[in-house]
DNA sequence: TCTGGGGTCCTAGGACCC
DNA sequence: TCTGGGGTCCTAGGACCC
């Protein structure tokens, strides 16, 4: 039956990351798996089985390394390269699939199905066709809104055997029964902190949360709230976007691989990273006015003496030329500095973007010299054609000794072929 | 020894203007 | 004696997301 309401579906695969791992490591196909952050920090992703052993996400490796030895789950370094190749085929697939696209995160996508005459067909359908193209498994939400699509995604995970991965919630006699059994904390948009607040008043669930005074909501706490509720009850409140909008602000920020104390090898951290987020800027062909930089010692050793601290620098007109911002930034750290604590992470923030071309609110404004455009336009180049970091500035160096910590990363397999060099089957 | 990285949106409150 | 009010812009901080 073809019907014009509203419908939208929610695609996201299923632990993706540890998924991407076992696609190339046949052999690990009933084995838990883990991936690992940056630093081999804490456990970011987890196969089914090796959440069915209690592993929980977020969780420090430090702590847990013992168990996963002796309950043989395979670890793994988080390899982006890899992940971001995979999804960019996932969501190749799914768009090949289904009239409009939201890519919404690494392993998430929104689609449009409104008019689509059998939405659950086509629902089993992306799931058959991304598994079988790309190995990657996912599951298939379906409702009148991305709230209750999300909802009807989350269901079919909770209920994945019953289900095969795919709910329509389109039908508003199950959509409701849904409601009354999910936890309010488990709506998209309602956290920790949301989750407190609304038990207080007694919303405990999606459907107490659905049958709540929209305009209480909105007068207590926030109009973001209360589009969840108007979503959960079938309203749409937030719309497809096929077209990503360039970022607001772009930021580059990472966990050292060691203390360092010194300020010679934070401003060569500092340098790498104001490079490598001014590479993202020109990739989102913008300018940006202001940089903040930001250092802070650990935070979870009790014996440490802490400190945190930032600053803003004004650059003296909008660029995008890494020598500027890494200057820039270098100057704003030497500000904030001091001697005498182990700093753990340093975080550069590119603010006040601009796209270029966009016309400066002051005629007399001094703008970007072409020297800059042509000398940019040269190092993306180069990099784009024989890998990131062949041409670079002379303060960012390649193999640093406060590097990331990735000791158990796999090759990546789909973007350098020559690390292709096993893939092993059972 | 050891605890990720990258975003968005909203709100409150201060500064400033007329 | 007596001390406006409305509007805008900016910033910091909170909350949330994956």
């Amino acid at each position: 039956m073809a019907s014009t309401e509203r419908a939208i579906a929610l695609i996201d695969c299923n632990s993706f990351y540890a998924s991407c791992e076992r696609v190339f490591r046949p052999d690990l196909r009933r084995t838990p798996i883990v991936v690992l952050s940056n630093n081999d920090g804490c456990v970011i992703a987890r196969s089914a089985e090796a959440k069915q052993l209690g592993i929980k996400m977020g969780v420090p490796y430090f702590q847990i390394r013992r168990d996963l030895e002796r309950w043989g789950v395979v670890v793994f370094s988080s390899n982006y390269a890899l992940y971001g190749d995979m999804s960019e085929r996932v969501m190749t697939v799914i768009e090949s699939l289904v009239p409009a696209v939201e890519v919404y995160s690494i392993d998430e996508s929104f689609a449009d199905l409104t008019g689509v005459p059998d939405v659950e067909v086509l629902g089993r359908r992306i799931r058959a066709e991304v598994l079988r193209s790309t190995g990657i498994p996912v599951g298939v939400g379906i409702g009148g809104t991305k709230t209750l699509a999300k909802l009807a995604n989350h269901s079919a995970k909770r209920w994945q055997k019953q289900t095969g991965g795919v709910v329509d919630l389109l039908d508003p006699v199950r959509r409701d029964k849904v409601l009354r059994v999910t936890d309010v904390g488990d709506v998209w948009g309602v956290g920790r902190r949301m989750t407190e607040h609304l038990n207080r008043l007694g919303i405990r669930t999606a459907w107490d949360l659905a049958s709540a005074d929209a305009w209480t909501l909105r007068k207590k706490f926030s109009v973001v709230i209360e589009k969840t509720a108007r979503e959960l009850r079938g309203t749409p409140c937030l719309d497809l976007e096929e077209v990503a909008s360039p970022k607001q602000e772009i930021c580059c920020s990472r966990m050292f691989g060691k203390r360092l104390r010194e300020l010679e090898p934070i401003k060569d951290a500092v340098a790498a990273y104001a490079a490598r987020a001014s590479e993202k800027l020109r990739a989102q062909q913008s300018m940006c006015k202001r940089v903040r930089i930001s250092i802070r010692t650990g935070m979870f050793n009790p014996d440490e003496p802490k400190f945190a601290k930032g600053v803003v620098c004004e650059l003296p007109y909008p660029t995008n030329d890494t020598r500027y911002i890494i200057r820039a930034a270098i100057a704003g750290l030497e500000h904030i500095y001091r001697d005498g604590f182990s700093f753990s992470k340093a975080e550069v923030l590119l603010m006040d973007l601009c796209q270029r071309g966009e016309y400066t609110d002051d005629l007399f404004a001094q703008t970007q010299p072409a020297a800059s455009e042509r000398v940019m336009g040269v190092l993306d180049a180069i990099n784009a054609k024989w890998g990131r970091n062949t041409l670079r500035p002379g303060r960012v160096t390649t193999a640093p000794d406060w590097g990331m910590r990735r000791e158990m990363m796999s090759q990546s397999f789909t973007t350098r072929l020559d690390q292709l060099w096993v893939v092993r089957c059972n």
